[in-house]
DNA sequence: CATGAATGAGTGTTCATTCAT
DNA sequence: TATGAATGAACACTCATTCAT
């Protein structure tokens, strides 16, 4: 029973820790990082300013635990794109849906208002770097096993597919066409994986598609 | 005598008027539109800051003045390509390389600073909007052109086409490759190239390249 | 047996004011009036920052409370110096002698560290008051008694003795020497006692010394 | 006429920082360190908060300027006061009527609210210390000065000479003293003079006195 | 009684903007 | 026209105090 008791306040206290999460996120879009400000954050959450600190002892901290939600986030997705069965396209295809479709919500955009922040980007940096070194290698073997199984053209550098990928992957562009709805995502992975895929094609496979 | 005298005002006036736009993205690019303060970019030019506001009444004036700037830069870049004689692919690319050598530099940088400044969207918007749709407009004309000569693959919605390159263009993923010295951009070039124009050929075409 | 209980309770009570104000006067030295915050007391002293408001409403309190208890420590002594048997001379001396030693000792300090907080002074002048006089009285009836035994100069007014023997009694530069090794108390002693026992000795009195 | 015009400018801008100091050492005396906040120090100036920063940029500037202020003060009374003509007496009694007729006036006091605050001291002692240094230098002179010409006791060690009579000069209680008007500054300077040079002359020596 | 989560008033500091000279 | 001193709104962060559990 007292654990219930501990384990009760314990998810209260992660509940609203969650709360002030997505309330950052949605001023943080609104406004940006420098703009969004601790009060107006506290008083959307409906909790004062101090309690905000409990959670959070710095702006910086709240911030940086919105990036890192957002990071293990995505790497998840990763993940469990690299493992699932399948050609090597039919994976990255599926990393291609998850981003297009997470642009139409508001967490797909975080990172974006994030880095806008000149003056976080050190602080961002190293986190984010750790992060991206772990997406990165995670699809670097991908694309490996592309070029070994003959789907990919083992004459392009790994490192180049990965970051003409990545950029497809988080492109500002798509993005907007997906917020004005000028394509769905479905249609947008489909078109985006023809042109990447076939950029990348080994000229002497014959692809199954 | 009266105009010769006011000419050469005006002239000193815009001197100083793009020394100070010069100056104002040097300290963008290195502090962010938020710890960019107009006394230092004031004191940097070597002018009193009631001076800077005679030119630029608000920050966000100086701010929009540099943006407008670098979108006439761009949007000259990409005419003079457009006009260039070659293959659509060949124009293309140069646009590619003038993008991928501005990242080296400065000013190639300065649109991403501007962008990261959410709080910002609202005023670049319109203003970017406007110049985005030319933008638009010449490379859609460019890709059609494509497709009409038999380049380009006329199953690919010319948009998806346009934002892909577009995509590939302003890269942050590139940006960070070449920054790093990790590729040249010519090699760049070559390899982006390779992968979109294979992407988006025409099947039946015989490329000449 | 009720009676016993309580009395328990209340002992148990009383021990922990007094860990209290012993930890109150650690942070105090260590941080000053206003660096010590209610949090870290009760931190140190392993209760929560509730109890501790038990104990003492308001920060101010806790404080009060120190001082009366350096205070009263101090009247203390003088009581017993003040009628220990021997010379005037000796009864100071040994004035003296408990004020030195306590200097190096934490708890000599505190004075210092709580009449440092000039915001603190309306609060603490009213009953420092109070004990100030009892204080003083006492030493005027000592030095009277040293007029009135032929050991003192009558013709130097009482409360001028009085003073003068206070400033040697509390005083910061004498602090910062014994803080720093450069005298020990013992010798301290022997020569302020020189200095102002020759300084208001009777002209006329043959000294036993 | 242009020269004119600039120290017209600079003399101003001293007027208002003297005031600004004059203003501070009045709040700082009634409120002390903490409670005396720039809001305020500003407003009783009767300017801006700005313009506050303009002269002083942080509020610990400000009160090291009122410590450096004071602290020249005082070494420049205790300077004119070694070199005038007299026996060592004579001078030192000019110091102790220095000090003494301060304390009745506001600046007197400023020291000693400025030692109070605890988190301060790391502050001050460094600019503290080096003009204690030659304070102490000067009246180690002076008392060795003293002893070399028969005037006072070889036998009392200099620093304890030193300490003692800084303490008498410094002293809290004749403060009070004298802020009660129980005694006048004169009337103190007489009998601690008494006290004091009787407790360090020289026994073979026969007062001029 | 004991707890510690919640509160919100208070303050140092910055900086875009104005305006008298 | 050019200056830069003056302004004051804005904001992160702290901490004494309260009170529901």
């Amino acid at each position: 029973m007292r654990e219930t008791t501990l384990s009760l306040k314990e998810r209260q206290r992660q509940q609203r820790e969650e709360l002030i999460l997505q309330t950052a996120a949605e001023v943080l879009l609104e406004k940006g990082y420098h703009e969004m400000n601790m009060e107006e954050v506290a008083a959307r959450v409906g909790i004062a300013k101090g309690t905000l600190y409990l959670h959070f002892p710095r702006k910086e901290d709240l911030v940086l635990a919105l990036l890192e939600q957002q990071m293990q986030d995505i790497l998840q997705s990763v993940h469990q794109a690299a493992i699932a069965p399948g050609s090597v396209r039919s994976r990255l295809e599926c990393l291609l849906q998850i981003s297009y479709t997470r642009m139409k919500g508001q967490r797909g955009r975080i990172l974006y208002a994030l880095f806008g922040a000149v003056e976080l980007r050190p602080l961002l940096r190293e986190r984010h770097h750790t992060l991206f070194e772990q997406f990165s290698t995670i699809l670097e073997r991908l694309i490996d096993e592309g070029k070994s199984s003959g789907e990919f053209d083992t004459a392009i550098p790994t490192s180049i597919m990965l970051h003409t990928f990545t950029s497809l992957l988080a492109s500002y562009s798509f993005k907007r066409l997906i917020l004005d709805d000028t394509v769905s995502p479905d249609e947008l992975v489909r078109y985006v994986g023809q042109i990447f895929f076939r950029g990348v094609a080994n000229p002497l496979h014959v692809s199954e598609a």
